[in-house]
DNA sequence: TGTCTGACATCAATTCTGTCTATGACATGG
DNA sequence: CCATGTCATAGACAGAATTGATGTCAGACA
């Protein structure tokens, strides 16, 4: 009965070290024994070890040690997966206890493209300000680029936008899908007419949004010369939007951020809705160690509802 | 800046050592560090420098020392929600590495009461035998008093269905709400009428399921002298039922497992449906340590399913 | 081919850190 | 007011993890 090793042991969780977890992870992401050893600021026969250990405790092999690193066994992605559940528990500790113990104070700043609406959003600002009055939150609006920018230079803790690439440095929650649309005044000649060429408006005066337009629709754009004739432009949506309604040009609007003005009979949607170009909006931070106790407080708040809203 | 304790350390998860949170679980769940260590077969010193260590890298105080035992503070019942989740993935891993390591083989045996009918619970046995081909199901059917003790004498592995009080050596999982109501054949004079009055029906033959019979409709029956008249029996539900559309006498049914019957014209439901009696059916397993890995895996199908179901 | 490089494993010596024993302080309850 | 429970502190100790040196193997490159 010496043999306590195999998988039918009942105090597993309560016989292995825990730290040996949190190496492992360290491995796998390193790539390797040596490589994770370099960032541990430990020996490579250190890690070596642990992992010996581990693997011993579980009593299967977890990587497979091949010429340039290692790779994960179907047991260890299997440990891997949980292993990685445990160090986010273990992340969020700091941050959690923040703000139980006190009125968690500091700063979250927004950055975000205009006219964003997601209800999942507001409510996540409402009560995130509920729970941590002290915390002020400031938010500011520019095309995506610049989103994506101050983000990275650390001018705001969070981004609400587009992306085009998906950068390392960055984590990117999906928030919401918006299309668009191409809208006409009522005063335009096409008003309540469905357009299905595109080819026709090659010649109508657009109204665009500059840098914050999405690199979709610049596409589309370019692929049927339209917008060649620019009449109007505005980097923020509403505004673009106004110079759209007042009958200054066509132009592209988010389907959600026109609708009131559709209702209204002031703008009206030329193209049929299976042509609207589509794209992702991102809840975007800076990834993982550089966060403050607000700003993961905040994410937290807000991927957790729209995690909720996804869900079903 | 040799002091790198407070909250603000943004490395906490990769410095401290991850076995203090399996302990500190122990000290809340014992009530005291006496008590922790008396079931960790320590000496008591030794688990107050353990949580002591914890709360100088936490940065704050988790636990208050009275009199008799250990009281959480708010920190430290935020830090125990996340200890408690590191504990349920530790739990984890020698059955989901058995899982993806070998095909598990073993047995399953759920004791049940009869005509339950739950989709989820279904759909959870169908995948559980697609993913464990090698492990044998037996299900057995019994008055909901035998299934709990045939959970505690260790006859079966899973039960569902009722109970009236929380057993410590149970875990209970909520799987879905039951209604009963009362039934009468087709040939039965009040058929197509609703019963406002219950004492109306002191004179009714009934059809009882004796040992099966949930403890609500027991006393529904006391208080209006119901089936003081017995014209059947049948503990089997499903033979309950038959008795009554065959007009043996009237008699309690789940509504679900009636519902094809009312359908079809051959029983007709007697009360206002509210004043349906209602109670809980349970997932009943034994509590931790004595479950085998065919069962944690049987029972991770199945709660994962039905929580799916109830959360939205 | 041979050799070089980088990866991981093994081994003995050392360091460290968690544990134990013993003792003290403090509250509760009879 | 003493008995009995709680937890905290201090120093000795032992075991385990880390180190540093060495060994083995596979692939890359000439």
């Amino acid at each position: 009965m010496k043999d306590r090793s195999p998988l039918t042991d009942k105090k597993f969780a309560s016989r292995v070290d825990w730290n040996l977890m949190r190496t492992f992870v360290d491995i796998v992401r390193a790539g390797g024994i040596g490589a994770a050893a370099r960032q541990l600021n430990k020996q490579q026969p250190s890690i070596s070890a642990a992992l010996k250990r581990l693997e011993e405790h579980v009593g299967a092999t977890l990587l497979h040690r091949t010429a340039n690193g290692v790779e994960m066994t179907a047991a260890g992605k299997a440990m891997m997966a949980l292993c990685e559940d445990m160090l986010e528990s273990a992340r969020m500790m700091p941050h959690q206890i923040a703000q139980a113990t006190k009125r968690v104070e500091g700063i979250v700043r927004i950055q975000i493209v205009s006219a964003l609406i997601s209800n999942e959003f507001d409510e996540a600002i409402a009560s995130f300000h509920r729970r941590n009055p002290d915390i002020h939150v400031e938010i500011r609006v520019s095309p995506w680029r610049r989103v994506l920018d101050a983000l990275e230079q650390g001018e705001v803790e969070i981004g609400v936008g587009y992306d085009s690439a998906v950068r390392a440095s960055l984590v990117y929650e999906p928030m919401l899908s918006e299309r668009q649309q191409l809208y006409c005044a009522r005063s335009h000649p096409l008003f309540g007419y469905q357009v299905t060429r595109l080819n026709e408006l090659r010649d109508e005066g657009f109204v665009l949004t500059g840098e914050d337009e999405i690199e979709a629709i610049t596409h589309l754009r370019r692929r049927y010369r339209l917008g060649d004739k620019v009449s109007g432009m505005a980097e923020d949506i509403n505004e673009a939007r106004r110079l759209i309604v007042h009958g200054v040009g066509i132009g592209f609007l988010p389907v959600l951020s026109a609708r009131e003005e559709v209702k209204k009979g002031r703008l009206w949607p030329m193209l049929h809705a299976d042509t609207e170009p589509t794209y992702e909006i991102f809840l975007l931070a800076r990834s993982e160690p550089s966060r403050d106790t607000a700003t993961q407080l905040f994410l937290d708040e807000v991927v957790r509802r729209i995690r909720a809203q996804r869900g079903p």
